[in-house]
DNA sequence: GTCTATAGCGCGATAGAC
DNA sequence: GTCTATCGCGCTATAGAC
């Protein structure tokens, strides 16, 4: 079957209007119209609208913190540790690319949930930028500013769920293997 | 003085809360208390909201049209037409950090110029296209998927109105010169 | 678990005094 | 050009029948 629970069946039809037009744009009647039954039923599964944009983004919030953790504690290089965050970003994209809009551009509409979403991402940015660094002090990466680096590589990954879905036909491998390519060395001959 | 008429202050004014909300969470009595008028005084000025939203996002868009017609006709390398497109989204970001989250976030909203938007914006991305494939045939450009690399370019420099305004002391000329290296020669060693 | 009905509130926008 | 007052509507959420 397509969902698990009702609940689970809004929150993925949450997150596919919240990508269409924005959390606060997005009405309680709304959802229900698409899930063809009326707004007052929804609370028989979650408590408020906000309860759905936090459940979208904490659990891939904590995804990413997750997989974070496993890339930055092996023993690999810091070339293939990036090859490994762009597919990390690739993989879960393909799989939410509906509730990664919300990650994206919904997130500072999160209530309660706020503060602890703010701490992942400092985190996982600080992650990030630690790869880069060593990287640049073991001669590995261009000796280049690390700011720079960390802005050009996290905004493309973070568009991801805006380009992805336009290509559906898309071989995920292939494509984590171009993309790669084009961020770490770049589009010069 | 700071503002040339009260309605380019109501515009200016509700760019700096469009960003931090989302023009669909911002009111118009935010939008007053912000000005320290009554909502009601706005609309001496300006006939509606969407109008306000409209005005931010087609001033842009218009501006990158401009720009990127002039780059394109000129006949430089391509890699020096890429090079004048990071030097444009970078200074017009700088300029307007404020209104480029509306166009980058908001765009959805708007309501009679949304199909002249889309066609703006689908015009300058086949001209940033037709600069990279001209360079890739002509043995400039690496030999890569032109769409990814597009995708890879574009991404980063949309997401510039989040990260220019966290760098304050920035000198524009040497961003515009690491950003563009970072850009074309990827972070490799 | 879904429904109808509705409470309570805030929205964009207008009318008309000053 | 700004104000107070208010219209008409849509919002999130709840109560209670079935």
């Amino acid at each position: 079957m397509k969902y698990e629970t009702r609940k689970d069946e809004i929150i993925q039809t949450s997150a596919i209007l919240f990508q269409k037009k924005g959390y606060s744009a997005v009405t309680m009647r709304d959802i229900a119209k698409a899930m063809g039954i009326k707004a007052a039923s929804l609370y028989n599964h979650i408590n408020s609208k906000q309860e759905i944009l936090s459940e979208i983004i904490i659990s891939l919030a904590e995804q990413f913190t997750e997989q974070m953790k496993i890339i930055k504690t092996s023993d690999d290089s810091s070339i293939n540790k990036l090859k490994q965050v762009v597919a990390l970003h690739v993989n879960i994209t393909s799989n939410n690319q509906f509730g990664m809009a919300s990650l994206n551009s919904d997130w500072m509409h999160l209530e309660n949930e706020l503060e602890y979403y703010l701490k992942l991402r400092k985190n996982y940015e600080n992650d990030f930028r630690s790869i880069i660094e060593k990287g640049i002090q073991e001669n590995e990466l261009a000796n280049a500013n690390p700011e720079v680096m960390l802005f050009s590589l996290l905004s493309t990954l973070r568009s991801l769920y805006i380009w992805l879905p336009k290509k559906e036909d898309l071989n995920i491998e292939k494509f984590i293997t171009e993309l790669s390519t084009v961020l770490i060395n770049g589009i010069n001959k």
